[in-house]
DNA sequence: TGTACATCAGTGAACGCGCGTTCACTGATGTAC
DNA sequence: TGTACATCAGTGAACGCGCGTTCACTGATGTAC
C-alpha cells in the first residue's frame, strides 16, 4: 500500500516512513515471527530503498524496540478503556474485564503481541521500561482489588496466575491449538480454570 | 563436548552425529529462539563440517520437525510418569499433578518446548502429527476425569484453560517476566487461579 | 580368519545469493531575512 | 513575496560476509563368502 502510494504519487520523500515501517514490521512478525525477515524486506514492502529503515531505526533491533514500546503503550490504553467501561462493577468482573481486553489486545495486534512478551531482542531503553512497567501495575493493582474484596489470598499469586491464563491462551490461539470462539464462550473459559481447586 | 569428543579421538565417524546435533540444537533454540542459528552454527558446535547436519536432516525445518517430534514423545512420557505416581488420588489431584509435570518439563526441556507450540516452522509428518495427538489426548482425558468427579463444568473448557494457564506460566517464566519458584509455590499458583470465579 | 565389495557417514572446495552497513549523493522542506 | 541556506529524508552503488546447497571425494563399517 506504501509502496503503491509512493509510485503513484511519485514522491521523494515518503510522508511518514516510520510508521509505515512499523506497520509492515508489524505484519511481518504477525506472519512469520520476530526473527524471519530482514531489513531489506521491509524496505521493500514499505516502498522505499533498502538503507531507508536503518536512517529511522538504526537496526533491527531498534527496530524491535520501537514496537515493543508501542504496543504497551496501546495495551495500557486497552486496559484504561475496560476499566472505564467496568467501572462500578465488582473487583472480580473488573479483573476478568481486564483479561478479556488482554485478549482482544492480542488478538487484533499480533506482530506487537509476539514482540512484547520475548526477552532478548533488545536491549530495553527509559521508554521501554516505563510504559512496560505502567502497564504491569495495572495488572497487580486489578488483583489487589480482587484479593481485598476477597478478604482472602495473595495479589501476587493472582496477578501470575491471570496473567499467565490469558497469555497461555492468547498464544496458543495465535499458533492455532486453540479455535478462536466468541466473547461469551471465551469468559466461560476463563472462569472454568477454577474447577479445579473446587475438587481439590 | 562432542568437539573435544572428536578432537581427541581423531574419529572420522562421529558415533552418534544425529543426537549429537539435536543437543546442540536444543541448546541454541533455548538461547535464542528458533530462528537465531544457522545450520553451519549447529555444525561448528557439534565440531563436524558444514554439511554433515543437512547429511542427516536435510534442512531446517526437518531438524526442528524431529526436536518437536522428540519433545512430544519426552512430554507424553513425562505425563505417564506423572498419571502413575498420583494414581488413587482425586481426578483434581491428579489434574494438577499433571500440570506440575508439564512445567517440570518446560523448565527441563527449554528448547523442545520452544519448537512443539509454535507453528510454521515445519510441515508436521505422520511421526509428529501421532504424538503430538496421543499427548493432547492425555490433557483432554484428565480434563474429562475431573468434570465427571464434580459432576459440573465442560471438558474441553477446563483442558483449555488448563493448557492455556501452564503454557502461559511456561512461557513468562521462560522469558524471565515472572521469577521461577519452588513447587510448592508454583501449586499454589495454580490454585490460585481459582479466586477469580469465586468473585463472580 | 581373511578378503572383496557395497553401503553409509562425513569432508571440503566451490557456487551464487541476500544480507547489513557504509557513504557520497540528491531531492525536499523549513526557516531566516 | 522572494531568495539563500541549513537541515533532514531517502537513494543507489559498493563492500565484505555468512549462508544453504551441490558434488565429487574419502574414510569407516558391515556383510557375504
Amino acid at each position: 500500500m506504501a509502496r503503491l502510494d509512493r509510485v503513484a504519487t511519485g514522491r521523494y520523500h515518503h510522508g511518514d516512513l516510520p510508521r509505515a515501517v512499523l506497520d509492515v514490521t508489524a505484519d511481518l512478525v504477525a506472519e512469520s515471527g520476530p526473527f524471519s525477515w530482514s531489513l531489506r524486506e521491509i524496505a521493500r514492502r514499505a516502498g522505499v530503498s533498502h538503507a531507508a529503515p536503518a536512517h529511522h531505526f538504526g537496526d533491527k533491533a531498534g527496530l524491535l524496540r520501537t514496537l515493543a514500546t508501542e504496543g504497551f503503550e496501546l495495551l495500557d490504553a486497552a486496559f484504561a478503556a475496560a476499566e472505564v467501561d467496568a467501572a462500578g462493577r465488582s473487583a472480580a468482573e473488573r479483573h476478568l474485564a481486564q483479561g478479556m481486553a488482554y485478549l482482544a489486545f492480542a488478538r487484533e495486534h499480533p506482530g506487537h503481541y509476539d514482540v512484547m512478551f520475548r526477552r532478548g531482542l533488545f536491549e530495553p531503553d527509559d521508554a521501554y521500561l516505563e510504559v512496560a512497567a505502567r502497564t504491569f501495575v495495572r495488572l497487580v493493582e486489578s488483583a489487589e482489588r480482587v484479593v481485598a474484596e476477597a478478604g482472602a489470598g495473595d495479589a501476587d499469586d493472582l496477578a501470575v496466575a491471570s496473567w499467565a491464563l490469558v497469555h497461555g491462551l492468547a498464544g496458543l490461539t495465535a499458533e492455532g491449538f486453540v479455535e478462536p470462539v466468541d466473547d461469551a464462550d471465551l469468559e466461560r473459559r476463563l472462569l472454568w480454570a477454577c474447577l479445579l481447586p473446587a475438587g481439590s
